[in-house]
DNA sequence: TAGTTTATTAAACAATCGTTTAAAAGCAGA
DNA sequence: TCTGCTTTTAAACGATTGTTTAATAAACTA
């Protein structure tokens, strides 16, 4: 089964739709026929492209994986201190999170529900990077600096600090007025990292108000 | 309508298993009628005492909220030092996410979807804790130490932090089979408020392995 | 152009959803 | 025991769910 460019097309808008929808409703909380409306098709396409709605939360969240994935082999991986590794990755992850916001917020919202179906094919990607993460920083940490950390600790905690504000996004917008600021991803990146690596106390004249 | 000894058992084994049941599957995803017979109530009866399934959210988001909010009001208000606060709150914090879980979940789930009943009811309780991070952490930051933080900034990235490990813990649990230690709260708590206040580099000497 | 594959459509499928109803049961105080 | 209230029950409500089917349209290939 070999797809055409207008085949293509129509699948495409299926997940862009379905992105925007699931981020904002949650994936469980939206109908199939809210979505084929929205994205302008045919409800029976859906099931015609991708099998299931299920098959169609997968193919997101494997495209969002697959980026952040990417990510971390090409920034994480290599001979340089784990210190300057880090604040190389951040930068790019925080980056990718705010260009697949959506896709974020469906990750995490998702992961902690249980489902067959889709468990097993997170604890793929979560091995795996658990695996860059002892590698790269846990074991070189410990030679280093006798800091022992767990990869299964520090790997959560580390993506939980660049994702928290957009996690926090869709509610903190509705108490502060979306700011729309040019300089904030690199303010955010620079706590995040100066955070990170240096604490609350390692902080010089940050300044991100409003 | 006064409830009897009766009606509050049920009206509390609804709530307990509801609970259990939104972390695990999520809320949209879970069923009303799975729900009662997991209770062992009959179906009726959750619209009886909560009037509608987001009734019964909202119940649930509230008792989590009222807990968390009583926490930072008891550990962060208060002439101390932000630094020396922020060590007791999120000691108690990290210790009461270990005790409601499920909630904690549930809560962060939920928190980015969109649903015009709910969204009104957490951006008051996020306004709430804005103001306590405001002015009992950011002004006095600023004043002393020169760091200037937004409080929306800096208010989800420091819950992310404690809850990452509790919102990754299904997930992970798949990959790492669940290590069961007495001790791992402690060296959480010592772990988050490590980095925290002095990042990566000042940690020295933690030993969470496994 | 004829033949084959891919894309699209409207309609129907059975199942489940949250909610409501009206009647029965349980339980209090008088 | 009777009365008024709370709790519980079974049944049905209409609406919506994800999925499938069979027929048609469109696109590509030889």
């Amino acid at each position: 089964m070999e797809f055409t460019q207008k085949g293509i097309d129509t699948k495409n808008r299926i997940v862009d739709t379905a992105i925007a929808l699931f981020a904002k409703k949650g994936f469980a909380a939206t109908g199939l026929r809210e979505l084929a409306n929205e994205a302008e098709v045919n409800l029976a396409m859906i099931n015609y492209f991708f099998g299931s709605k299920k098959g169609l939360l997968k193919d997101i969240l494997d495209t969002f994986f697959t980026g952040y994935s990417s990510l971390m082999q090409q920034h994480l991986r290599g001979p340089s201190k784990p210190e300057v590794k880090l604040r190389h990755f951040i930068r790019h992850a925080v980056e990718y999170f705010d260009e697949n916001r959506d896709g974020l917020i469906i990750v995490l919202t998702e992961l902690p529900h249980e489902d067959p179906e889709i468990t097993e094919y997170k604890a793929k990607w979560a091995r795996k990077m658990m695996i860059i993460v002892r590698e790269e920083i846990c074991t070189p940490l410990k030679e280093t600096s006798g800091v022992v950390v767990s990869p299964v600790v520090i790997g959560p905690l580390l993506v939980s600090m660049m994702s928290s504000r957009f996690l926090f996004a869709p509610i903190i917008e509705t108490v502060n007025p979306p700011g729309l600021k040019e300089e904030f991803l690199d303010k955010y990146t620079d706590l995040v990292t100066g955070i990170f690596l240096e604490g609350l106390s390692g902080l010089t004249h940050n300044q991100d108000e409003g």
